[in-house]
DNA sequence: TTATCATTTTCGTAATCGTCTAAATGATAA
DNA sequence: TTATCATTTAGACGATTACGAAAATGATAA
Protein backbone atom coordinates (compact mmCIF):
# COMPACT_ATOMS: atom_id res chain seq x y z
CA UNK A 1 0.00 0.00 0.00
CA UNK A 2 2.52 2.39 0.53
CA UNK A 3 3.88 1.64 -2.53
CA UNK A 4 1.50 2.40 -4.15
CA UNK A 5 0.14 5.55 -3.05
CA UNK A 6 1.40 8.74 -4.91
CA UNK A 7 2.96 11.01 -2.67
CA UNK A 8 3.27 14.58 -3.77
CA UNK A 9 5.51 17.50 -2.54
CA UNK A 10 4.56 20.07 -0.12
CA UNK A 11 5.58 22.64 -2.23
CA UNK A 12 4.86 21.51 -5.52
CA UNK A 13 2.32 19.49 -6.99
CA UNK A 14 4.08 16.83 -9.02
CA UNK A 15 3.33 13.36 -8.75
CA UNK A 16 6.77 11.09 -7.20
CA UNK A 17 7.83 8.94 -9.72
CA UNK A 18 10.20 6.55 -7.61
CA UNK A 19 8.76 6.65 -4.49
CA UNK A 20 10.77 4.12 -2.55
CA UNK A 21 14.35 5.46 -3.67
CA UNK A 22 13.25 8.82 -3.44
CA UNK A 23 12.78 7.82 0.21
CA UNK A 24 15.87 5.93 0.59
CA UNK A 25 17.64 8.74 -0.74
CA UNK A 26 15.50 11.21 1.67
CA UNK A 27 16.85 9.16 4.40
CA UNK A 28 20.86 8.81 3.72
CA UNK A 29 20.58 12.12 2.98
CA UNK A 30 19.29 12.91 6.28
CA UNK A 31 22.34 11.08 8.28
CA UNK A 32 24.28 13.53 6.78
CA UNK A 33 22.17 16.85 6.74
CA UNK A 34 23.55 17.85 9.97
CA UNK A 35 27.19 18.46 8.40
CA UNK A 36 26.33 19.55 5.40
CA UNK A 37 25.63 23.15 6.35
CA UNK A 38 28.75 23.41 7.50
CA UNK A 39 30.34 22.01 4.22
CA UNK A 40 28.96 24.57 2.59
CA UNK A 41 29.93 26.74 4.50
CA UNK A 42 33.64 25.79 4.18
CA UNK A 43 32.64 25.76 0.72
CA UNK A 44 31.31 29.22 0.36
CA UNK A 45 34.50 30.59 2.87
CA UNK A 46 36.66 28.76 -0.32
CA UNK A 47 34.74 30.27 -3.11
CA UNK A 48 36.38 33.47 -3.20
CA UNK A 49 39.70 34.23 -4.94
CA UNK A 50 40.71 36.81 -2.43
CA UNK A 51 40.09 34.49 0.44
CA UNK A 52 41.75 31.53 -1.71
CA UNK A 53 45.27 33.25 -1.94
CA UNK A 54 44.89 34.58 1.31
CA UNK A 55 45.22 30.71 2.17
CA UNK A 56 48.13 30.06 -0.47
CA UNK A 57 50.06 33.13 0.69
CA UNK A 58 50.07 32.38 4.72
CA UNK A 59 51.01 28.43 3.56
CA UNK A 60 54.58 29.19 4.11
CA UNK A 61 54.48 31.33 7.46
CA UNK A 62 52.65 33.90 8.93
CA UNK A 63 52.08 37.26 7.51
CA UNK A 64 51.00 40.28 8.89
CA UNK A 65 47.72 41.82 7.71
CA UNK A 66 49.81 44.96 5.80
CA UNK A 67 51.73 42.18 4.10
CA UNK A 68 48.51 40.21 3.49
CA UNK A 69 47.30 43.20 1.82
CA UNK A 70 50.30 44.31 -0.04
CA UNK A 71 49.85 40.48 -1.50
CA UNK A 72 46.39 40.79 -2.70
CA UNK A 73 46.69 44.56 -3.90
CA UNK A 74 43.19 45.42 -1.39
CA UNK A 75 42.81 47.93 1.05
CA UNK A 76 43.99 47.61 4.59
CA UNK A 77 39.95 47.45 5.69
CA UNK A 78 39.38 44.88 3.37
CA UNK A 79 42.01 42.07 3.61
CA UNK A 80 41.45 42.47 7.41
CA UNK A 81 37.95 41.78 7.04
CA UNK A 82 38.39 38.53 5.24
CA UNK A 83 41.15 37.29 7.47
CA UNK A 84 38.58 37.81 10.53
CA UNK A 85 36.54 35.70 8.54
CA UNK A 86 39.09 33.04 7.76
CA UNK A 87 39.51 33.17 11.26
CA UNK A 88 36.10 33.15 12.70
CA UNK A 89 35.19 30.02 10.99
CA UNK A 90 38.81 28.27 12.45
CA UNK A 91 41.10 28.05 9.82
CA UNK A 92 43.42 30.95 11.12
CA UNK A 93 44.97 31.88 13.95
CA UNK A 94 46.57 35.38 14.88
CA UNK A 95 49.17 36.56 16.89
CA UNK A 96 49.90 40.33 18.67
CA UNK A 97 53.33 41.93 18.73
CA UNK A 98 52.83 45.32 19.41
CA UNK A 99 50.78 46.94 16.90
CA UNK A 100 51.32 44.35 14.84
CA UNK A 101 49.15 41.40 14.25
CA UNK A 102 50.09 38.41 12.55
CA UNK A 103 47.95 35.56 10.82
CA UNK A 104 49.23 32.05 10.14
CA UNK A 105 46.97 29.23 9.08
CA UNK A 106 45.62 26.94 11.82
CA UNK A 107 45.02 23.74 9.95
CA UNK A 108 47.31 22.01 7.23
CA UNK A 109 44.60 19.39 6.76
CA UNK A 110 42.79 22.27 4.98
CA UNK A 111 45.60 23.04 2.43
CA UNK A 112 45.94 19.92 1.37
CA UNK A 113 42.22 19.31 1.04
CA UNK A 114 42.68 22.73 -1.42
CA UNK A 115 45.75 20.78 -3.03
CA UNK A 116 43.59 18.32 -3.61
CA UNK A 117 40.62 19.77 -5.30
CA UNK A 118 43.19 21.73 -7.34
CA UNK A 119 44.42 18.72 -8.79
CA UNK A 120 40.51 17.37 -9.83
CA UNK A 121 40.56 20.83 -11.66
CA UNK A 122 43.68 19.78 -13.54
CA UNK A 123 42.73 16.37 -14.07
CA UNK A 124 39.31 17.49 -15.99
CA UNK A 125 41.33 20.03 -18.00
CA UNK A 126 43.81 16.91 -19.47
CA UNK B 1 68.69 49.29 -3.08
CA UNK B 2 65.59 47.35 -3.70
CA UNK B 3 65.65 45.84 -0.61
CA UNK B 4 65.95 49.58 1.57
CA UNK B 5 63.70 51.42 -1.03
CA UNK B 6 59.75 51.27 0.54
CA UNK B 7 57.29 50.58 -1.18
CA UNK B 8 53.75 51.82 -0.99
CA UNK B 9 50.25 49.93 -2.56
CA UNK B 10 48.88 51.96 -5.23
CA UNK B 11 45.47 50.88 -3.21
CA UNK B 12 46.17 51.54 0.44
CA UNK B 13 49.22 53.89 1.27
CA UNK B 14 50.80 51.96 4.26
CA UNK B 15 54.41 50.73 3.79
CA UNK B 16 55.07 47.56 3.44
CA UNK B 17 57.07 45.47 6.17
CA UNK B 18 58.50 41.94 3.95
CA UNK B 19 59.03 43.31 0.39
CA UNK B 20 60.92 40.33 -0.38
CA UNK B 21 58.70 37.94 1.00
CA UNK B 22 55.71 39.74 -0.15
CA UNK B 23 57.50 39.96 -3.88
CA UNK B 24 57.95 36.29 -3.42
CA UNK B 25 54.46 35.33 -2.42
CA UNK B 26 53.01 37.71 -5.12
CA UNK B 27 55.42 35.43 -7.56
CA UNK B 28 54.63 31.96 -6.45
CA UNK B 29 50.62 33.10 -6.86
CA UNK B 30 50.91 34.25 -10.00
CA UNK B 31 51.51 31.14 -11.30
CA UNK B 32 48.56 29.81 -9.75
CA UNK B 33 46.59 32.78 -10.41
CA UNK B 34 45.08 31.23 -13.80
CA UNK B 35 43.28 28.20 -12.08
CA UNK B 36 42.50 30.06 -8.73
CA UNK B 37 39.11 31.71 -10.46
CA UNK B 38 37.99 28.22 -11.91
CA UNK B 39 39.38 26.80 -8.31
CA UNK B 40 36.75 29.68 -6.43
CA UNK B 41 33.88 28.63 -8.82
CA UNK B 42 33.80 25.12 -8.43
CA UNK B 43 33.96 26.69 -4.49
CA UNK B 44 31.14 28.93 -5.17
CA UNK B 45 29.08 25.96 -6.38
CA UNK B 46 30.12 23.65 -3.92
CA UNK B 47 28.76 26.43 -1.35
CA UNK B 48 25.23 25.67 -1.05
CA UNK B 49 23.66 22.88 0.36
CA UNK B 50 20.88 21.99 -1.95
CA UNK B 51 23.59 21.58 -4.60
CA UNK B 52 25.83 19.28 -2.53
CA UNK B 53 22.26 17.63 -1.94
CA UNK B 54 21.46 17.26 -5.27
CA UNK B 55 25.42 15.55 -6.12
CA UNK B 56 24.97 12.97 -3.20
CA UNK B 57 21.26 12.20 -4.24
CA UNK B 58 23.05 11.18 -7.93
CA UNK B 59 25.83 9.90 -6.02
CA UNK B 60 24.38 6.21 -6.96
CA UNK B 61 22.69 6.74 -9.91
CA UNK B 62 20.46 9.10 -12.27
CA UNK B 63 17.20 10.76 -11.29
CA UNK B 64 14.44 12.86 -13.07
CA UNK B 65 14.48 16.47 -11.97
CA UNK B 66 11.55 15.63 -10.61
CA UNK B 67 12.32 13.03 -8.15
CA UNK B 68 15.27 15.79 -7.53
CA UNK B 69 12.66 18.24 -6.10
CA UNK B 70 10.81 15.89 -4.17
CA UNK B 71 14.22 15.02 -2.41
CA UNK B 72 15.31 18.79 -2.08
CA UNK B 73 11.66 19.64 -1.13
CA UNK B 74 11.95 22.38 -3.36
CA UNK B 75 10.00 23.71 -6.35
CA UNK B 76 10.61 21.99 -9.75
CA UNK B 77 11.75 25.42 -11.25
CA UNK B 78 14.21 26.20 -8.62
CA UNK B 79 15.48 22.65 -8.78
CA UNK B 80 16.07 22.44 -12.48
CA UNK B 81 17.67 26.09 -11.88
CA UNK B 82 20.15 24.15 -9.73
CA UNK B 83 20.48 21.40 -12.18
CA UNK B 84 21.09 23.62 -14.58
CA UNK B 85 23.89 25.29 -12.73
CA UNK B 86 25.92 22.06 -11.82
CA UNK B 87 25.23 21.11 -15.54
CA UNK B 88 26.62 24.16 -17.13
CA UNK B 89 30.08 23.85 -15.11
CA UNK B 90 29.74 20.12 -16.48
CA UNK B 91 29.81 18.11 -13.77
CA UNK B 92 26.54 16.78 -14.32
CA UNK B 93 24.72 15.10 -17.55
CA UNK B 94 21.56 14.86 -18.84
CA UNK B 95 19.24 12.04 -20.94
CA UNK B 96 16.26 12.63 -22.53
CA UNK B 97 13.29 10.05 -22.37
CA UNK B 98 9.95 11.24 -23.84
CA UNK B 99 8.96 13.90 -21.47
CA UNK B 100 11.32 12.92 -18.72
CA UNK B 101 15.17 14.27 -18.30
CA UNK B 102 17.29 12.08 -16.12
CA UNK B 103 20.31 13.44 -14.29
CA UNK B 104 23.43 12.20 -13.04
CA UNK B 105 26.55 13.23 -11.97
CA UNK B 106 29.47 13.78 -14.94
CA UNK B 107 32.87 13.22 -12.93
CA UNK B 108 33.21 10.63 -10.27
CA UNK B 109 36.23 12.42 -9.13
CA UNK B 110 34.34 15.19 -8.11
CA UNK B 111 31.97 12.90 -5.61
CA UNK B 112 35.85 11.92 -3.79
CA UNK B 113 36.74 15.19 -3.64
CA UNK B 114 33.71 15.85 -1.65
CA UNK B 115 34.42 12.90 0.16
CA UNK B 116 37.56 14.50 0.97
CA UNK B 117 36.86 17.40 2.16
CA UNK B 118 33.89 15.83 4.10
CA UNK B 119 36.65 13.93 6.38
CA UNK B 120 38.63 17.09 7.02
CA UNK B 121 34.90 18.80 8.59
CA UNK B 122 35.10 15.14 10.98
CA UNK B 123 38.74 15.67 11.56
CA UNK B 124 38.25 18.50 13.00
CA UNK B 125 35.32 17.66 15.19
CA UNK B 126 37.00 15.26 16.62
C1' DT C 1 49.30 63.31 28.42
C1' DT C 2 49.35 63.58 23.02
C1' DA C 3 50.75 61.77 18.58
C1' DT C 4 51.39 58.06 15.61
C1' DC C 5 50.57 53.83 13.54
C1' DA C 6 48.52 48.98 12.54
C1' DT C 7 44.40 47.08 12.71
C1' DT C 8 39.41 46.55 13.32
C1' DT C 9 34.73 47.98 12.97
C1' DT C 10 30.84 50.40 10.99
C1' DC C 11 28.27 51.90 7.27
C1' DG C 12 26.91 52.39 2.51
C1' DT C 13 26.67 50.55 -2.13
C1' DA C 14 26.67 47.73 -6.09
C1' DA C 15 26.52 43.07 -7.45
C1' DT C 16 25.32 38.31 -6.95
C1' DC C 17 22.34 34.60 -5.24
C1' DG C 18 18.34 31.40 -4.26
C1' DT C 19 13.85 31.05 -4.40
C1' DC C 20 9.13 31.78 -5.96
C1' DT C 21 5.30 32.57 -9.46
C1' DA C 22 3.96 32.49 -13.98
C1' DA C 23 4.75 32.00 -18.76
C1' DA C 24 7.06 29.34 -22.37
C1' DT C 25 9.04 24.91 -24.45
C1' DG C 26 8.85 20.45 -26.03
C1' DA C 27 7.22 15.86 -26.13
C1' DT C 28 3.38 12.53 -25.87
C1' DA C 29 -1.37 11.05 -26.44
C1' DA C 30 -6.22 11.55 -27.72
C1' DT D 1 -5.42 19.43 -34.25
C1' DT D 2 -5.95 20.02 -28.90
C1' DA D 3 -4.92 18.56 -24.25
C1' DT D 4 -1.72 17.13 -20.92
C1' DC D 5 2.45 16.72 -18.62
C1' DA D 6 7.66 17.33 -17.40
C1' DT D 7 10.80 20.65 -17.70
C1' DT D 8 12.86 25.15 -18.67
C1' DT D 9 12.96 30.04 -18.77
C1' DA D 10 11.80 34.83 -17.40
C1' DG D 11 10.95 38.20 -14.05
C1' DA D 12 10.70 39.75 -9.38
C1' DC D 13 11.95 39.82 -4.64
C1' DG D 14 14.53 39.50 -0.36
C1' DA D 15 18.99 38.04 1.45
C1' DT D 16 23.83 37.88 1.26
C1' DT D 17 28.38 39.42 -0.29
C1' DA D 18 32.77 42.08 -1.20
C1' DC D 19 34.60 46.16 -1.26
C1' DG D 20 35.95 51.12 -0.06
C1' DA D 21 35.66 55.19 2.99
C1' DA D 22 35.74 56.77 7.34
C1' DA D 23 35.46 56.33 12.29
C1' DA D 24 36.95 53.67 16.27
C1' DT D 25 40.42 50.58 18.89
C1' DG D 26 44.52 49.53 20.95
C1' DA D 27 49.38 49.61 21.38
C1' DT D 28 53.72 52.20 21.24
C1' DA D 29 56.56 56.26 21.79
C1' DA D 30 57.57 61.06 22.77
Amino acid sequence: MPATKIISSPVCHVTCFEQEKVARIKAELAKEEQLLPQLAELYKLLGNVTRLKILLALAHGELCVCDVSHVLGLTIAATSHQLKLLRSQGWLTMRNDGKMVYYRVHNESLLKALKGDFCLLEERLA
